[in-house]
RNA sequence: GGGCAGUUAGCUCAGCUGGUUAGAGCACCUGCCUUACACGCAGGGGGUCACUGGUUCAAAUCCAGUACUGCCCACCA
């Protein structure tokens, strides 16, 4: 993408305060920063290793699903990103998810396949190509439907084009050779299919109803197209004069305009105060028609003034009460929102320039009584945000109920389930409300309804092809409907129609049912309820098992990211700077299970960070390999192990077992929160600071390199499905060292979970060992020892296992701990200027001749002691509660014993600590 | 009007079936280019877990209510 694109996409880059990249700052500033460049030339560079990568995945076709295969299939099809979109970090999340499900599957011997692809999205493209016509100076119906099908169509393919690329930099494991797009030739056919099926089962019908029309973009909507947004508004009050009488009937409305349209007014028919009007009539203001009063039981007695004027074509209510009283439907708009002729004089107007006038005509006329302020929402359109309006006109709808029953049925029992599961209600909700599906789009791209009418006999015919006459009176003259349906009503056939349906192909009977769907929360209604419905009517069955709901991205302060709002991230801009791991973990670790992320621009260093983190732990581990040794990390070492071999070893396991459980449970970013602490914490900074030797000229010892090699080996196994690119080149290093080298992790093995070097003691020695590590680090830094200087340390032991064993593993910690000479033993005694520490079971000096400050020593003494205190203080009162003793489980109570005990040597050992500094 | 989420450190969040000294990342402060990593290392400060009641020997955790925030649904003219 070019610099002047980009720029357009983000116009608002400044927003955020980062001026681009070195461009601005002093001369001195710039060398400053070339220097840190040069610095950092260790660190990983993931442009010198996606790509390549990328390419070889693609060259060896490990996306690509066997059809003929015979293993367990796993298959996902993709939301299809709209052809208009440029994807977002939100399509970056989304994808980023789905791919870590397929590389996770594929890694466990599934056969895997993500079904890639677009939605050619009718409305909103040609919103777009429209706008690029109006600049150009021509508009569509100058241009004319073929012609401006065919520019839509190129546009719609170039796009499609640059987002697939997003989706390939992202490093999404697609099956690329089976990208569909929702108005390719297949899914027409599945289009047409299923209008001729439902309707040949009178599903479907054509009715003349109130529908939700949109003015600007000039068409209908589907209720689920509307979005209600608050608005100031007035209430006005009309007067309508009875006829024949000197009387009136006040009338209040929101929308005065429509007035022009009444054709009646209503009233309760238990409401005592109209009840004598019932059957008069009255002259509507203005037009001077004369309308009836009607009584209906759908008017509210207590609100406004409990009388209703009726306006049939342009209320959905009112149609009804019009129905059933036979009143005229008179429509007084025009498609783009400007009154027709019916509005008298008001003719041409747009209908808010209308509403002026005819309020001020009334107002003059003395028929307007008052204006009242009054909140309502208004529904706009989901594509242009203009105001809609009720609009009776022909359109073609989808009966839905009986559609719904199987979908309803299909979360009660179980068989569909939601992830978070409370999203289950809200669907539920929707679907036991549903509501016939208006489909029919007065636009032109989209999927042509296949019906045609007898010009001569006007005969209705289905077909997906033209019939060569009509099937009545063997007319010729035969032509199709105008409109086109609704983008829904392809991307509802999605999971079916991308494996080939109608037709019985190999793929639709090994990859059909899917097994995941993965999406935001806003489209459960547009798409996936819709899916359901459309999985059991034409499959027998549900299309997926599992529907993973994920929060919407947000900005900075909480604003949902956009196009439309200039806030948006092209996840390009983050892979160009930080790479693709980087954005997908950074993605993935900052978006918590069922809640919306709040994204900046530096939430990808810490994704970037955790990338070279684990990149730069793979270099230490090899750079001290020798050239010729030989690793098989096919199973776990078992012999010549020491403590923190197996410490790191069990906690291998956990991670192993924890990411499971929280893959299994759709809850990615505690996965990935498991795997980011346990590579940073447990593996870098303790396990590999253990087996560095005391001083670098020594080598590390063999069982403990194995061990490295091997736990190494299944981070970057149990990693690659969030961050496939570091992994797999990591992989490709260290292949040299295996007798076991797999070419690539695509295909796993997936490490096993297991139970074989789970053990308590184990847990608790290493948990002593870093007590002494830490305490000692502790004391030091806060004596302000100089980082690089060693001193001794002494221990002084009341327990004796813990003797032996910081004995035997000293050789260990000593490098962590800076330790010069180490004395342990139980008559230690404590140095003359020496700073102090207690732990569980020793008591710990570091002399420091001429470092000390004893102030200060006796400060981190008295806090320490102080906490202690409290803590003791706490324990005690609740160990003589004997109710405590009496009700609480025994080995409660006997873990609070043993921690007063412990407390309580503590703080004698911290008294005895602080007394002796004060002789000083 | 109805429903669903949420309210824990300055910020974004963990804390599952009640017993922890309430955690992490980022930000902040101090000291360090130490045998892979300054995209780093070590140390440190910071929270009466929204509020009010209740259950319990014990509540951030369970129950009820209140307040606030966000989202969704709805045909009150």
């Amino acid at each position: 993408m070019t610099k002047d694109t980009a720029g357009d996409i983000f116009p608002s880059l400044e927003k955020y305060g980062q001026p681009e990249n070195g461009t601005k700052g002093n001369d001195l500033e710039n060398s400053e920063k070339n220097m840190e460049e040069n610095k950092k030339s260790k660190a990983y560079d993931p442009k010198a290793v996606e790509d390549r990568l990328y390419q070889t995945w693609l060259e060896k076709k490990y996306f690509h699903g066997d059809e003929n295969g015979t293993r367990p299939t796993y298959a996902i099809v993709i939301p299809p990103p709209n052809v208009t979109d440029i994807l977002h970090l939100g399509h970056g999340l989304n994808n980023t998810i789905q791919d870590i499900l397929m590389r996770f599957h594929r890694m466990r011997g599934f056969d895997a396949v993500w079904m890639p692809g677009a939605d050619h999205a009718g409305i909103a493209t040609q919103v777009v190509v429209e706008k690029q016509l109006v600049k150009e100076g021509t508009t569509r119906r100058e241009l004319g439907r073929d012609k401006f099908v065919e520019r839509t169509r190129a546009w719609a393919f170039r796009n499609k084009e640059y987002i697939l690329g997003q989706l390939k930099r992202i490093g999404c494991s697609c099956d690329w050779e089976r990208t569909r797009f929702t108005i390719d030739d297949g899914l027409s056919n599945a289009v047409k299919e299923v209008f001729i099926a439902l309707y040949n089962k009178d599903l479907i019908y054509r009715g003349n109803r109130i529908v939700n029309w949109c003015p600007s973009c000039q068409t209908s909507l589907s209720d689920d197209e509307v979005e209600h947004v608050d608005q100031d508004g007035k209430l006005w009050y009309i007067k309508y004069k009875l006829k024949g009488e000197d009387t009136y009937l006040m009338v209040a409305t929101t929308r005065p305009e429509t007035m022009l349209g009444d054709t009646g007014l209503a009233v309760n028919p238990k409401d005592k105060r109209y009840k004598k009007f019932v059957g008069k009539t009255v002259i509507l203001p203005i037009l001077e028609r004369e309308i009836p009063i009607v009584a209906d039981s759908y008017v509210d007695m207590e609100f406004g003034t409990g009388v209703v004027k009726v306006t049939p074509a342009h209320d959905p209510n009112d149609f009804e009460i019009g129905q059933r009283h036979e009143l005229e439907q008179i429509n007084i708009l025009n498609n783009d929102g400007t009154l027709n002729a019916n509005a008298g004089k008001f003719k041409g107007l747009d209908r808010y320039e209308a509403r002026k006038k005819l309020v001020a005509e009334l107002e003059t006329k003395g028929q307007l009584e008052k204006v009242d302020k009054y909140d309502l929402s208004v529904g706009t359109c989901y594509r242009c945000h203009n105001a809609v309006e009720p609009y009776l006109s022909e359109q073609w709808f989808v009966r839905m109920q009986a559609l719904a029953k199987p979908a309803v049925e299909a979360v009660k029992k179980g068989d569909l389930r939601f992830h978070p599961d409370y999203w289950s209600k809200t669907y539920l909700h929707w679907m036991e409300n549903i509501r016939d599906w208006c489909i029919s789009r007065q636009l032109w791209w989209g999927h042509r309804i296949p019906v045609y009418y007898c010009e001569d006999c006007g005969e209705v015919m289905v077909a997906a092809d033209k019939p060569a006459k009509c099937v009545k009176c063997e007319s010729e003259s035969l032509r199709q409907d105008e409109d086109v349906l609704d983008t829904w009503f392809s991307s509802w056939l999605w999971p079916f129609s991308v494996f080939g349906w109608p037709e019985k192909t190999k793929m639709l009977e090994r990859f059909y049912p899917t097994k995941v769907l993965a999406t935001a929360p806003e489209i459960i209604f547009l798409w996936v309820a819709r899916m359901v419905m459309a999985g059991y009517e034409f499959m027998g069955g549900l299309p997926f098992n599992d529907v993973y709901i994920h929060g919407i991205v947000r900005d900075a302060s909480g604003t949902k990211m956009s196009k439309s709002l200039g806030n948006g991230i092209d996840p390009i801009e983050i892979i160009d700077k930080h790479g693709a791991d980087a954005l997908r973990i950074s993605l993935v670790l900052a978006t918590p299970d069922g809640q919306d992320p709040w994204i900046t621009r530096n939430t990808f260093e810490g994704g970037r960070n955790f990338v070279n983190k684990l990149y730069q732990a793979s270099r230490f581990v090899m750079m001290r390999l020798k050239d010729d040794q030989r690793f098989d990390t096919g199973q776990a070492p078992e012999d010549d192990l020491i403590l923190v071999d197996r410490w790191i070893l069990s906690r291998l396991e956990q991670t192993v077992k924890e990411v499971d459980k929280c893959v299994g449970e759709f809850r990615l970013n505690a996965a990935a929160k498991e795997l980011y602490s346990f590579t940073w914490n447990d593996f870098c900074s303790w396990y590999i600071e253990l087996i560095k030797p005391d001083s670098p000229e020594e080598p590390i010892r063999e069982g403990s390199m194995k061990v490295a090699i091997y736990v190494l080996d299944n981070i970057i196994r149990l990693l690659h499905p969030f961050i496939p690119f570091v992994t797999e080149e990591i992989n490709g290093n260290l292949g040299q060292y295996l007798t076991n080298r797999r070419e690539t992790l695509t295909f796993g093995p997936w490490p096993e979970a297991s139970d074989k070097f789970a053990d308590e003691k184990l847990d608790a020695s290493f948990a002593s060992i870093q007590a002494v590590v830490n305490a000692v680090r502790s004391v030091r830094a806060e004596m302000n020892v100089p980082p690089g200087k060693r001193s001794d340390l002494h221990i002084r032991i009341t327990d004796k296992k813990l003797g032996k064993l910081l004995e035997e593993y000293q050789i260990y910690f000593r490098s962590l701990a800076k330790i010069n000479e180490l004395h342990i033993g139980d008559k230690i005694k404590k140095p003359g200027l020496s700073a102090s520490a207690v732990i569980s079971g020793a008591e710990i000096f570091i002399p420091l001749e001429g470092l000390i400050d004893v102030e200060q020593e006796r400060g981190r003494l008295q806090k320490e002691l102080g906490g202690l205190k409290e803590q003791l203080e706490r324990l005690s009162k609740k160990l003589a509660n004997a109710d405590f003793l009496k009700n609480a489980p025994k080995d409660v109570i006997e873990k609070d014993r043993a921690r007063k005990v412990d407390i309580e040597e503590r703080v004698e050992k911290l008294n005895n600590n602080l007394e002796q500094l004060m002789g000083w």
